[in-house]
DNA sequence: GGGCCCGGTTGACCCATATCAAGGTGTCGC
DNA sequence: GCGACACCTTGATATGGGTCAACCGGGCCC
C-alpha cells in the first residue's frame, strides 16, 4: 500500500510511460502497485492468461520458452523499464512466454483491465503500445537474424558490443559489458550451450579482445572481437 | 491510375484494414495505388528508410536480411492480407529487412506519409496497428523458439502442419499443404540449407507421414510428422 | 523437338557445436 | 575458517547439419 514515491517516479520516467503521457501514466499508476520479487520467481507462465502487466523498475527479467519435450531456452533478457505483456494484453491470448526473474527486482504492476480500458481510450497509450511493440518486434527480428547468419562467436561479439556503452571516452574503445545474469541464461539467449559460451568468451580473452571480471567484460579492442573475417 | 475496383475491395477486406475501421481504411485507400509487380522485385532494402507501406493483394513476399559479410536469408514469408514496414514507419527508422516479392503479386502501395498522418488521428487505424505488430511479435518469438529448441525434421513439420488447413473433413486427417516458394526460400525461412530440407523432407515421404507432389505436399498422417519423440 | 539452363535432389565428407565428464573457484552458512 | 554447494570452466568425444560436387528432370527458347 504505502508505496514509495520514488519508485512510482522511477516508473513515470520509464520510456514507455514517458510516451505514454501525463493523463494515460496517472490513469494506470494509480491502478497499480510497486512490489520487489525475488530472483527466479516466476511472473507470468506460458499459455496462462496474464491478468496483470509488468514494468521492470529494477533487475533482470528473462522470457523463457519451453516446448513440447519440456526443453526451455530464454528468448530475450530485458532490463529497467521495460514492459511485457503487451502482445498478450492486447490479442487476448494466453502468453507465448514465461517471464522470469533473473535477479532479484523491483516491479510496478498493473491491472490488465486498466491497461486494456486507457488503451482504448487514450491515444497517447496507444502511441506508447505501437511503439515499444515495433521496438520488440526488431529485437526479435535481429535475433532471429542472429541465428541463421551468424556462428556463436559473432553472437557473442555482438552482444557484448551492445552491453558496452557506445561513446566510451577511452579512446582505446575500452568499455564495460556488464554480465549480471548466470551464464547460463546469457548462452539460452544466445542460442548456444554455457560450455560453448565459455569457450567462446576463453578464446576472445586469448585473442586480448576482451577482459573478463567476475560480473562482466571489460572491452579492450572492439575490433578485435569477432567480426565479419573468418574466426 | 485505372484501378480495378475489386482489387480495393480486396484492400478493405484484408484483416488490417477491417480492424482499422471505415474512415481510416477511406483515407488511406484514396492515398494509395494498386500494382502489380513481378517475382523478384524489391520493394524495400534494408538500411534504406521507406517512403510506401505495402499491403499484399495477391502473390507471396520474402522478407530477406543480409549480413555484414553478404550472406542472407528468409526471416518470414507472407502470403496475402499482410501488411508490411510498419514498425520502419512507426519508428522512422530504415528498415531492417529488405521485402522481396517470392512470386508476381499484386500490392496495394500508400505512402508512408499518410499512413502516419491517419495513424495519428484515427484511434482504431491505431488499434489494428498495435494488432498487428503484437501478432508479427508473436510469429517471430515463435520463430526464435523453434531456431534455439527444435532440429531440422521438428521445424519442417511445424512448417508444413501450419500450412494445411487444421479442419480438414478428411478423417484421415490428409490435407494439403502449399508450397509455392522455391525450396531455397523456404529452406532459408526455416534456418537450413536446401540439401537439408530436400533430405528431410524425403525422409518424411519415406515414413509415409507426406506425399510430395510439384507445388505442394500432402500430409498423410499428422502424427507421423516429426514430433517430440527421437527423429 | 532437342539442347540448355536452373532449381532441386542425392551422395560423401567435414566442421561447429552439442554432449558427456571431470575439475576448478568463489560464496555462503555454520 | 572450513566445508559444501552451485556455478563455471576445461577436456574428450559424438553428431546434426553444412559444404562441395555430381547428377537429375522439367521448362523454355530457338
Amino acid at each position: 500500500m504505502a508505496q514509495c514515491p520514488t519508485d512510482l517516479d522511477l516508473a513515470r520516467s520509464s520510456p514507455f510511460f514517458a510516451a505514454a503521457g501525463e493523463a494515460a501514466t496517472g490513469r494506470l499508476i494509480r491502478s497499480g502497485v510497486v512490489r520487489r520479487m525475488a530472483k527466479g520467481t516466476v511472473l507470468f507462465t506460458q499459455g496462462e492468461t496474464p491478468s496483470v502487466m509488468h514494468l521492470l523498475l529494477e533487475g533482470s527479467l528473462g522470457l523463457r520458452a519451453e516446448d513440447e519435450r519440456g526443453e526451455s531456452t530464454l528468448v530475450e533478457i530485458f532490463g529497467p523499464g521495460e514492459v511485457f505483456l503487451a502482445p498478450a494484453a492486447i490479442l487476448r491470448l494466453p502468453c507465448l512466454l514465461s517471464g522470469v526473474l533473473l535477479s532479484d527486482s523491483r516491479l510496478f504492476m498493473m491491472p490488465m483491465e486498466a491497461f486494456r480500458d486507457v488503451l482504448d481510450t487514450d491515444p497517447r497509450l496507444a502511441r506508447a503500445a505501437y511503439e515499444l511493440l515495433a521496438r520488440h518486434w526488431r529485437l526479435m527480428v535481429d535475433q532471429v537474424v542472429d541465428l541463421k547468419l551468424r556462428d556463436a562467436g559473432r553472437r557473442v561479439s555482438r552482444f557484448l558490443a551492445r552491453r558496452a556503452p557506445e561513446g566510451d571516452a577511452d579512446p582505446d574503445g575500452a568499455a564495460h559489458a556488464a554480465l549480471p545474469e548466470p551464464r547460463m541464461a546469457i548462452a539460452a539467449r544466445l542460442g548456444m550451450t554455457p560450455e560453448t559460451l565459455s569457450r567462446t568468451l576463453g578464446l576472445l580473452e586469448s585473442r586480448g579482445a576482451i577482459r573478463l571480471g567476475r560480473h562482466g567484460a571489460d572491452i579492450l579492442d572492439r575490433s578485435g572481437l569477432l567480426g565479419p573475417a573468418p574466426g
